[in-house]
DNA sequence: TTACACCTCGGTATCCGGAA
DNA sequence: TTCCGGATACCGAGGTGTAA
């Protein structure tokens, strides 16, 4: 029976009814006047009743015409908002976000992150280091940090995905023969860290001058790959977080321990910097999917 | 893929009826 | 009689379906 009769035509009938006047309906529905009335002719008779007696000064809404508004008032007002809503969420799943993760994490979070990006979003990922990302942060180069904990600065908001514990890494067949070592005994090892800016070597730096440790930094290296290829070639060892090597190749030829006396640990964050999300309201559902990402990736391999 | 026919929608111009 | 407001006629634009 109400076959061909859509929003619009409800839309019309409910500011008829309200103003009295096919005219001001009109006026309110951004239509010419005979528009509006042809959409009226055409609800009454989807509807097979008589909505509105007309008279020279204007328009009477029937006591049918006075039901039907009071039923679907608040439909059409709720089917309205939800209308609006999906727009709006349909926004926040649009336009290309820029993601800087450091290095450690790349491996593992890229593929992922390019995987679960939705049809009508392009998730760019550029790699550098934590000191880096916040400068590119901070100039609206990227729009989210994947990154080691940074001290507080102002506007940014740092979300807190986890402590990972730091460890010595080493070539399989050589090395402490335990799981586990003590912080002191890393001044009896050269070491392949990061330049003085990267936040592992600052990490490590503040630990040795609280305990009074001095560090045999034999080679300063910046890139994850070359480190891990000074190692495997016998040069060193590397201090990386928990899952560093998740998915580099040859993982197998190396070896981890942990780091204990104290356990030093490196918090992985999700930056963002709110006028970026203001911006793009892309940013904020971007960073929600990486931390859920980093999250599980976390549960799984305990 | 393109061209054509058909349909729907919304516009303007004009007519008509009723109230002041 | 005048003015206001709804109804009707007609036109153009754009979308859709179909056949070549």
């Amino acid at each position: 029976m109400l076959k061909n009769v859509d929003l619009k035509h409800l839309s019309c009938f409910l500011s008829a009814v309200e103003s009295s006047s096919f005219s001001h309906a009109a006026l309110i529905q951004d239509l010419s006047q005979p528009s509006l009335s042809t959409r009226i002719r055409q609800l009454e008779q989807a509807v097979g009743a008589t909505l509105f007696h007309r008279h020279g000064r204007g328009v009477e809404p029937t006591p049918a015409a006075r039901t039907l508004y009071e039923r679907i008032n608040p439909l059409v007002a709720q089917l309205q908002t939800a209308l609006v809503e999906a727009s709006a969420i349909d926004s926040m799943y649009q336009g290309e976000v820029v993601v800087g993760i450091v290095p450690t994490v790349a491996g593992r979070l890229s593929v992922k992150l390019a995987a679960g990006a939705r049809k009508k979003m392009k998730v760019r990922v550029v790699e550098s280091f934590s000191g880096h990302l916040q400068e590119w942060l901070l100039q609206g180069d990227i729009d989210i940090a994947v990154c080691t904990a940074m001290p507080r600065r102002r506007g940014i908001t740092q979300t807190l995905i986890r402590a990972e514990p730091l460890q010595l890494v080493g070539p399989a067949d050589s090395g402490p023969t335990r799981n586990e070592v003590r912080f002191r005994s890393l001044q009896e090892v050269p070491l392949i860290l990061g330049s003085p800016q990267h936040a592992i070597r600052q990490i490590l730096d503040q630990t040795a001058r609280r305990l009074g440790v001095t560090l045999r930094v034999q080679h300063e290296v910046d890139n994850l790959e070359a480190q891990l290829r000074f190692v495997r070639q016998g040069l060193g060892y590397a201090i990386l977080s928990e899952g560093a090597l998740t998915g580099t190749p040859q993982s197998n030829e190396l070896r981890m321990c942990r780091i204990i006396e104290p356990q030093i640990q490196r918090h992985l964050v999700v930056a963002t910097y709110p006028k970026n999300e203001a911006a793009k309201p892309a940013v904020k559902s971007v960073a929600a999917q990486i931390a859920r990402l980093l999250r599980t990736g976390n549960r799984n391999r305990c």
